[in-house]
DNA sequence: TTGAAAGCGCTAACAC
DNA sequence: GTGTTAGCGCTTTCAA
């Protein structure tokens, strides 16, 4: 293995002149750094992470937290992760994947062993329990995802109640007058993840100041609720002609299922969702959507946590605004009537 | 911070009986194991990971590299992920992700500054630009995949060859004659992933051993798609009862775009997928399907990298024996015409 | 069964 | 602008 000792013997310096050309942690002549620069290439030397962070005390290495539960749309995760890694690798640091399942553990372990500098966790809970640990923790760390006392932490998310109050307005500047939401699975709503309500709360108040009737309805995944659903909203609401759907993997079968009781979208029934643009962009017919931004604040996330570590101030909550893009699955009402 | 010189005070023993206390690799009395033990967690010590890397070479992270491309499908690349850090913490590891994108030199960084023990590659191509890297590197890898030269590697994946003639004998043992299979995308079988085209021989070996009409198609993944792939084949082959499905978004929409031109599934078409047994139980109708499982190659991937590491010997290739699964959407041909 | 002590490779005072 | 050197906290010989 060629070491740093090597590496400043074949350049004629010392050690730790080429500890700080690479760090730039001090001034070096452009002479001097070239032929650093040459003799790295040389030798094609390395720097020990291990001894580098026993040394410097930070490890250039992130935590990511992912979920893997029920209800968590699988595709938002990914794409996330991916994004975080490569924010981090701008930023020269690595991501250590941990999972939900760890738990509290898993946080102080990788923490307290000085195995990453700071963390990033994802599928916050209004009541959660890693809160306190992540509060008294050394190392920074930022949250996706709202809890209900967001005090001493970095949050970031979508703001999800604007998401929900924008899609009713969009609604209502088409002329419709009675609108629903089908939202997040029962269970999603049961354990308190934030966005749900959120959604639900945007939706409501937005249709309250537009004087539209509204109502809300969670709901799973599956083809056979998605008909459920399109079955009752028409029996109890016949009137309905504005949706929004919160509720990723539910989008398509609820379109299809309203086809099959004889409601056609963009026709009869106007639907907005809440989801990625590449879902609503590759749909059979592209549907109008407020985009979940995961790689926005994927990015955003791992910046705010660089800010944490060189001792900036960062803000506690930063709530990305929706961005509604429409397309094909909304028209006026009654205009093909 | 409180380290091991701490503990070994606190315990009246030396520094490097705790070490040893904890490696286990020599011998500690009942009795000062015990005093050790409660002076660890009395001062809750954690030791630190780059000091430990550095005094042992060997840090106890694997690298994952996942891929993030077109035609792969999210959920079995998450699942995978997952079992993969399940595994690894069974062995006091953690898992370093690494992106695609970030290419060959992002496998020789991490590999070069010690800051991995050894790595796990996802999505490997028949000719993969990383094999000869991999090979060279001083750290043991296993491949998810194989490439066409799987000489002086460790591979492991599901013996889609196996996988794509166990389809065509159960729906040959139903009494079809005439078989298709739809498969990836065709930019996954130009680009040489080998499963893609393994499939393909399993299929084509085992339809000409039973002597059934058999026929092949690439096919993207969205609706349109399906439906053109649908019509195309009613037209081509209207003897057609028995269907391979090889592309998991793509089985729900293919149903019902046999469905919208008449055909039912299974009534008269029997379908087999190979997919996660969770996509095909899910399913409005239970998919017949020989089961993609990603879990257990992600926990074999880790093992077989424990053993490299431990220098015990391990196959060069291992092949997880397709298992079919029976479920609503293969019947015995003209059961219920 | 245990201890003493020499590193592991790097960074960051401190000195010039 | 550069060099000297004392650690960083742990593991692992070597010695008893």
């Amino acid at each position: 293995m060629v070491k740093i000792t090597d590496v400043a013997r074949h350049a004629g310096v010392s050690p730790s002149t080429v500890s700080y050309a690479l760090s730039g942690k001090r001034p070096i002549s452009e002479e001097t750094r070239q032929r650093i620069e040459a003799s790295i290439l040389a030798l094609g030397y390395r720097p020990h992470a291990g001894a580098r962070a026993l040394a410097s005390s930070r490890s250039n290495v992130l935590a990511l937290v992912v979920p893997f539960r029920s209800g968590m749309h699988v595709p938002v995760v990914m794409q996330f992760a991916v994004s975080v890694v490569t924010a981090a690798r701008r930023h020269d640091h690595d991501v250590l994947l941990l999972t939900q399942e760890e738990g509290e553990e898993g946080l102080r372990r990788v923490a307290d062993t000085a195995l990453v500098d700071a963390l990033i966790v994802m599928d916050v809970q209004m009541r959660d329990a890693r809160l306190p640990l992540l509060r008294a923790l050394d190392r920074p760390s930022v949250l996706i995802g709202f809890p209900a006392e967001p005090a001493g932490l970095t949050c970031i998310d979508l703001d999800f109640e604007a998401a929900g109050a924008a899609c009713v307005r969009h609604l209502a500047e088409l002329g419709h007058r009675c609108v629903a939401l089908v939202g997040s699975p029962p269970e999603v709503y049961l354990r308190g993840t934030g966005f749900a309500q959120r959604v639900a709360r945007g939706f409501t108040a937005a249709a309250d100041e537009r004087g539209l009737t509204s109502t809300i309805h969670p709901c799973g995944a599956t083809q056979a609720e998605a008909r459920d659903i399109a079955r009752r909203l028409l029996g109890e609401h016949p009137e309905l002609t504005g949706l929004v759907v919160h509720n990723e993997p539910l989008v398509q079968p609820l379109i299809e299922a309203f086809q099959e009781i004889g409601l056609r979208v963009p026709e009869d029934l106007s639907l907005v969702a809440i989801c990625p643009d590449e879902q609503a962009e590759q749909a059979p017919v592209p549907v109008t959507s407020v985009a979940v931004p995961s790689a926005e604040i994927g990015t955003e996330a791992v910046e705010l946590l660089m800010h944490k570590l060189d001792r900036r101030s960062v803000p506690e909550a930063t709530l990305l605004p929706p961005r509604l893009t429409r397309r094909a699955t909304t028209v006026p009402r009654g205009s093909t009537r």
